[in-house]
DNA sequence: GCTACATCTTTCAAGGTTGTCATGTCCTGC
DNA sequence: GCAGGACATGACAACCTTGAAAGATGTAGC
């Protein structure tokens, strides 16, 4: 490896004065800087990260935690988060709790070990009092942790409001809402409460069904399902939690013989890649992934300088309709 | 930030005995433990691993060039690198590089500059030299970069024949091969020539049609997807080179009027979960994930002590049969 | 001829940790 | 009564980089 001495000793400077020309401060002749450049090149000099962080005190790292990254909405959260962290200069540090409390706490106290700048936590603790300790810029995704916590989530109230009143101008008349799961301190509940809300408003018949943890883990939800499905048979407009659950839906309602939207209309939640590939096309909910993520980073910077932070942010999201409804 | 120096104050000891202690080396008494160990807690202390690592030389974080994440295949490869990295004492630093060349060697030397421990190229490259004169433990998914880069894949080739002789069998008699892209370097290639070799040798009609690059970078195949079923409208069995391509595929035959399986047989390739959400479920071939994971670490861990390394290892696939033949 | 200042470079300490070597005490064995 | 080892801790340099301060040179102004 080499090193700024490699590069002192080749350039016949010290340290310090190949350090000026690297980082452009102080006075420098110019016949110096050059020595000092072409020895870097001949040497193919890459300043020390490691270094650098240490005498700085920050690492420009982020750690992200997500549940799995295997799940298409985090792959898409993800891949936006680390395209807007290479912009302003951040790594991502990728860490996948698979909903694991134990994982999600060793992961923080890896991520305090190697001093990222921040923590983007877009997994599901219960536990947070070591999160509020970790003494790091921290916020959540869909996650409503504590006040000292900012939250950033999509509209879900308003994204739960919008499929119901779809479908209601889609003539449904017996309404469904098949939920992953229900964590309390997930703000994606509120997609529920919104559809519900509409769905009492508008004096149809509706109802709720969720499927259990363990399935949620997974992202097995046959049998829950199945139950729904069975438990209503007279049913015509059915909002599933997630795209994901939403496919699995249409699956089932195809084994029974009803047809996707002539029978039953169905949406999802999240629009991500397979609401768009399914036959029929998804009708979905747009989360504003970019926007979210430029929050995000908004308000991680923020907390670096100390800045005060809104505990909540809430982005507008958009209804997509497809061929499903 | 707690340090070692400030352990080591509040024990009443120097750093060297805190150090020693942490690291269990030397010679302690059991009192002086007890105290370094009661200070370390009091003061919630966790050892800087940027000093760790510049002392050690090795950060023990791996370095993952993706084209993107939010693509399904790479999410489930990043998803098991991620766990697999977690089991062995490694993290994982996530580059995006979006087909972008520039941005591929951008991110070379940040993962250089960031002192990585090993670099697991997924990506398309075209330029090699940069990567060979990283010094670095590099590996390759699915690309043929150099003899000096070891390549970890799933057999292709093996899955493409696996595909034709079940569409075979499924008495197709008019067959299509639809393909993504085709970089010469990408080992996956090798499936449509394993497909093609046993069209061949069956006697069958087949045909090829290759996506165009650009459309390869957005995931639209729409147009040459069209273009593929309009030239060939007797076509019964179509092999997509992935499934996010397959599941297009079943869009277009839905909308010209032509039943899968019935009318037209479709199979995939990645086995990603679309294919199992898809109406109908998808065949696909399934790569193993886990065992070229395992594999990479192996070929990473083997690199780091300057051990041989084989150029190629190829993994066997399976097929995975489900509603679309 | 001297001061004052601008220009350029070096010396030294620091960031948090670890490894080497030195120092010291105590015990065992002859 | 003392050599030789086991045990226990400390001082210091090192990893690579940066910043402050000091030193060195040149030059303009009086």
């Amino acid at each position: 490896m080499t090193t700024l001495k490699d590069v002192a000793k080749l350039a016949g400077v010290t340290v310090t004065t190949v350090s000026r020309v690297l980082n452009n401060r102080g006075y420098i002749s110019t016949e110096t800087r050059g020595k000092v450049m072409s020895a870097m090149k001949t040497l193919d000099y890459q300043p020390n990260e490691l270094a650098r962080s240490l005498i700085f005190q920050r690492s420009r790292i982020i750690g992200v935690i997500v549940p799995s990254i295997a799940h298409p909405f985090f792959g898409l959260l993800v891949n936006a988060l680390e395209y807007e962290a290479a912009r302003r200069g951040y790594k991502i540090l990728l860490a996948n709790s698979r909903h694991d409390e134990e994982k999600e706490l060793a992961y923080l106290d890896m991520l305090k070990r190697n001093k990222v700048d921040g923590i983007i936590l877009a997994s599901r603790t219960t536990e947070t009092k070591p999160f509020l300790n970790a003494n790091l810029p921290l916020l959540s995704y869909d996650r409503e942790l504590s006040p000292d916590i900012p939250m950033v989530s999509a509209d879900n109230f308003e994204g739960g409001r919008l499929i119901a009143r779809h479908l209601i101008a889609r003539d449904c008349r017996n309404l469904l809402y098949i939920s992953g799961s229900s964590n309390v301190r997930q703000y994606s509940n509120q997609r529920g409460n919104g559809f519900l809300e509409v769905c009492e408003a508008s004096g149809r018949r509706f109802a709720v069904y969720e499927t259990e943890e363990a399935s949620f883990n997974s992202q097995q939800y046959e049998a829950s399902i199945a139950k729904a499905l069975d438990a209503h048979p007279q049913v015509d407009g059915i909002f599933a939690s997630s795209d994901v659950i939403a496919a699995q839906v249409i699956r089932q309602l195809a084994a029974r013989g009803k047809k996707v939207p002539d029978d039953v209309r169905v949406a999802g939640f999240d629009d991500v890649q397979i609401a768009s590939l399914l036959q029929p096309a998804l009708t979905t909910i747009h989360q504003p992934v970019e926007a979210m993520v430029i929050q995000m980073f908004e308000l991680l910077e923020r907390k670096m300088k100390g800045a005060p932070t809104p505990a909540k942010t809430i982005l507008p999201v958009e209804l997509v309709v497809r061929e499903s409804t």
